[in-house]
DNA sequence: GTCTATAGTACGATAGAC
DNA sequence: GTCTATCGTACTATAGAC
């Protein structure tokens, strides 16, 4: 039971350090500690893998909903603050995720779909106003993805953690405005 | 002359319609109209090819931040409204190195550090405040991405659209507030 | 349940004709 | 400047031993 989510650790540990076309079966099964055919027992194709890696997000994006609805400081902060990386299991995940969101794999953007739909409802619910509600999600969107994108990533970005008490402070009075409205 | 500009089009066209995975030499050079070897003449390698879509990336981008900077309604509201795809040459340009981001492509990686930091400058010189100027360009940073990772992608998202008015309300209204303090 | 060996395909790149 | 033909490698997937 144990060797399906040594690889699907294995699989996003090398989507997250080299990108989609690294992540190879071979390159895989390799970081895994198995060989190829032991891999294909589990998964048995490359489809499957991603399948698999598309559900783990959904589990973990589950739990991470509940977190975000239940938090003391609202899940407008909660998005914002939590849009660096941390290397949580659902950090990974996402991260993973993200680098095949260039292709066509349907599965993972689906379940992206669903995941961004949940998070956008929740910032809609605490703020009110819809245009709000967007542009607070999207500061949050836009922390995510450059941070992702970036080439040093997960190195880490000094300049921008600095710079995030002042932009959560922009996001409350974004939300506190249109709390008030 | 024409056939290098041919095979950056193609390879364009290849990344955004179906991904980095899809963008072999042998699919650029069918989709230009030429043979693979035809293609390698003018790029002797596809790193090579990669670093002509990074040199055309700059080139681009150049005469937009021109644009940006005269813009008459400023280089913030500027930045957001073009935030969606429009497909003009930048645009395809942008999206087609973008999906490229996620491997470890150094001269796309630079060429993209560059450009976002003369976004940012200018949105910090028009309203004045730094966590103000970064949340704005979030904004449209999220837009953007969320856009070009959506699986629809170019074929529009029509619900993004009508959203846009209030979203550069919002924009506004942040921007004013900055320079007001 | 995990391995080795291998089939079949696709890729990047080179050589040489025209 | 563009083509066809080809080499060597790397990839996904299968077959069959243990």
């Amino acid at each position: 039971m144990s060797a399906r989510e040594d690889v699907l650790d294995a699989l996003e540990q090398i989507l997250i350090r080299d990108g989609e076309r690294a992540a190879t079966l071979d390159a895989v099964a390799a970081q895994a500690g198995v060989s190829k055919g032991g891999l294909l027992y589990h998964f048995g194709s490359k489809k499957a893998l991603v399948e698999g890696l598309a559900d783990r997000m959904r589990e973990r994006a589950a739990l991470d909903a509940q977190q975000m609805a239940e938090a003391p400081d609202g899940p407008s902060i909660y998005y914002v603050r939590t849009s660096v990386f941390e290397d949580t299991p659902f950090d990974r995940t996402l991260v993973a995720a993200t680098r095949l969101s260039g292709g066509d794999d349907a599965p993972v953007h689906a379940a992206f779909a669903d995941v961004r739909e949940g998070w956008l409802a929740l910032i809609r619910e605490e703020v009110g106003d819809a245009a709000t509600a967007e542009a607070i999600m999207l500061i949050g969107d836009g922390l995510y993805y450059n941070a992702v994108l970036d080439p040093a990533f997960p190195s880490g970005d000094v300049g921008r953690e600095s710079s995030m008490a002042g932009l959560l402070a922009v996001v409350e009075r974004l939300r506190e405005e249109a709390r008030g409205a």
